[in-house]
DNA sequence: ACCTGAACACCGTTCAAGT
DNA sequence: ACCTGAACACCGTTCAAGT
């Protein structure tokens, strides 16, 4: 009765695909994905993958939801305090979508699924050990969900960006730099005033200050 | 010398393409795009289009901006205080994503370009006005972009599922609560204890919110 | 300078047919 | 129960040829 076992060692399965998804999807990016490379590489036929998969966006959510899974897996459940702990998980979904950048769009294309409610979840742990009354909490859970996904998968657009236009990072920082520079100088004062600092600005700890203000907002 | 002079009332334009764009965008979503309905509805060939536009992510982004500035260009300019038009600010963007569901997708995928550039000059001018120091104005500025196109962007796929699950709302509401409230009790404590409360809850309302608790950390 | 429309190289998805 | 692979109905983009 074990509804378990797998016929062969190397027959498709539900994990095999998502796994070969994500190598694919990684090496390749989001338009690296597609039912005929996967059939290749799992030596099959495209239509086989449609007898463990409902179609494409299913696949997507699937990849990103083991992405999303392993990383909160990773991420310590322990006896910090509850606002090292939110940092903590902040910075390990920054970074997991950062290394696999096609995770941010496939978060967004599946709303209130698997993958947001495992991080909601969590989040929500820590507002709660914080002692946040309960009719806040899911407004301060959801805050930080939203910020935390959000920043991501701009930060994540931004690199895929960077290495679409050729890769020199610090190049490409420069010529933003000197495009809002340009900008007209009535309309947009505040774009040109930061032009000249934005190249020497680091992702990550303007994050980490976002998530600061909003912690601080929390705990009133 | 006049460059804009138009040949024919009727001749192709930028302006035109992306006036249709849009109307195709906002009527059959983001896969109703398609250069072939497009040259259909501007009674030309798929290839005329070329001549105007570079491609279709082109054509996208250019579309977005113009639905992103003639938000802008609603929102007030006026006498209030800087935190009133940063809440002005945030919700028209939020209503105008909400919308057109389409010019989230659009936003992410244009990282640091104009449409985004507008709204961050927005916001700086606004954090400045707040008497923010000068090296916090851009990491103070980024978090509320940040915040509010993440936001805005996630509340619009919610809507968009719903509207391509049938359109019922609060049927859908009520199937995600209960979905919740079937996970395992154990590993998602929080999630069940907040299913009950979520169907009643206003995403307008923890939007702003959110930005409440955000301008309460710049103003420390 | 601008437009036409056929052609190219792809897609996701289906489905009869096999094992 | 699971896999095959050809076929279908699309795409974005290019480009010779026209005006």
């Amino acid at each position: 009765m074990m509804k378990n076992t797998p016929r062969r060692e190397d027959g498709l399965s539900r994990e095999r695909i998502i796994e070969e998804s994500i190598a694919l999807l990684d090496s390749s990016g989001e338009s690296g994905l597609t039912f005929r490379a996967l059939a290749e590489r799992l030596a099959t036929g495209a239509g086989a993958i449609y007898w463990h998969v409902a179609n494409k966006g299913d696949l997507l959510t699937a990849a990103c939801d083991a992405i999303v899974a392993r990383t909160l897996l990773a991420a310590p459940v322990a006896d910090a305090a509850p606002q090292e702990v939110i940092r903590a998980l902040a910075l390990g979904l920054f970074d997991a979508i950062d290394a696999h950048p096609w995770v941010g769009p496939a978060l967004t294309r599946a709303p209130l699924q698997m993958p947001m409610v495992r991080i909601l979840e969590r989040l929500g742990q820590q507002v709660r050990a914080m002692g946040v009354a309960e009719a806040g909490q899911f407004a301060a859970a959801s805050a930080l969900l939203s910020y935390i996904v959000g920043v991501s998968v701009q930060n994540a657009a931004n690199a895929q960006m960077g290495r679409a236009l050729g890769g020199d990072r610090t190049a490409i920082l420069g010529e933003v730099a000197s495009a809002w520079s340009a900008l007209d100088a009535d309309e947009y004062p505040f774009t040109r005033s930061i032009a000249a600092q934005f190249p020497q600005h680091d992702d990550r700890a303007d994050f980490l200050a976002g998530i600061e203000l909003i912690l601080r907002g929390i705990a009133r």
